[in-house]
DNA sequence: GACGATTATGAACGATGTTCACTCGAGACG
DNA sequence: CGTCTCGAGTGAACATCGTTCATAATCGTC
């Protein structure tokens, strides 16, 4: 059987995927190592790098996982707040993203924290997926703003993406200038709502 | 002379980091590696160790240097812009952070870069030094909002530094959303000159 | 100039990611 | 059923790190 070995190295691929991602949320992406990996996952050393060109490689595999929950979970958000004035439901989706980077931490950091080295290019599936946040944040940005042009609301979407992602960045980073929780929720309102 | 010694290991301490500002500059943080560094400043490795506790002091130490000159940076701006409606003054310093970090872009990101691990407290002069920025950004910001308690002027203040350093941080990275130097400026525009 | 104390040195240590010469077992073939 | 082959799996070895510490060099003092 040809496949048989091509079934044993997607076990062995997906148990490591599962591995690190479970590493990553105990003690962060730094704390994800080789040896240790292959340890729990019984197997040798060697055996990652037959299934992963590097642990870059892994670490994506694994951002791959945490952008679709990521995904999911805004997208929840979205659909749940269909009634809303447009800087309601972009107030909501923002505070599912915050949730999420809370709740998720240290798998929320590794999307960012993985260096991409010049020769690395970015997969599709994270320019695609990231893709899918910008349309969710255009929609109710639209309604705010009908006459403007479709360029300016790229860029005016991903300028307010990128303030809420600063917000959450910064305010769950407790050395620059960590906060509770709720006060990181009143930041993205104040941000937002102010947006018209 | 009991001084003499202590004026010899200022001057290692200040030669290494001169030579460790240069490193990051040329090839960025994680380029910075203690052997070549000793090698540079014509020391032994052991050297290193006996001015810094260890390299994150060390990178600790540059940061400072930069945090001043960002401050700088930013100051000069709005001392530039008195005359400037409040919004278009904070648009202006906005700009000077952009600028700094499109320009010094591996000393900015080794800012952020640098792991604090717990036991790492942060310096004073980086909280004092962040305090003064804010400082300098909550000033038009009271303008523009007269009635504003001093407590959610404070947070204001912190979500909308926060907001334009998550645009210049998604904005120079390429694999985000990388973009180019006008469309950052553009897009910092849009979110502040919506505030009102 | 000799001696004790202090400082600088760089080989050694422990991690870590990555590689590659070898091993070994499954399937093909006689 | 025995043998043979070939490729996948193995883990010891390698290259690099930051960091330490026994030892050597240097300095201050009498």
């Amino acid at each position: 059987m040809a496949g048989k070995v091509e079934a044993r190295r997607a076990a062995l691929r997906e148990k490591l995927i599962e591995l690190a991602e479970a590493q990553i949320v105990a003690g962060g992406l730094s704390s994800l190592k080789a040896r240790q990996l292959a340890q729990d996952a019984g197997c040798a050393l060697g055996a990652i790098y037959t299934v992963f060109d590097d642990m870059t490689a892994l670490v994506l595999a694994v951002n791959g996982r945490t952008f679709q929950a990521l995904g999911q979970a805004v997208r929840a958000s979205f659909e749940g707040a269909e009634g809303l004035a447009p800087n309601d439901r972009l107030i909501v989706m923002s505070n599912a993203y915050l949730s999420f980077a809370a709740e998720h931490t240290h798998l929320w950091r590794a999307l960012f924290d993985v260096e991409m080295s010049t020769d690395h290019n970015v997969p599709d599936w994270y320019m695609s997926a990231l893709g899918g946040l910008f349309a969710l944040i255009s929609q109710p940005l639209s309604q705010i703003f009908p006459e403007m042009e479709a360029e300016e609301l790229s860029l005016m979407t991903r300028a307010l993406f990128s303030s809420v992602h600063g917000i959450v960045l910064l305010g769950l980073e407790n050395r620059i200038s960590g906060v509770p929780r709720d006060q990181i929720e009143v930041m993205i309102a104040q941000v937002l709502s102010h947006i018209r």
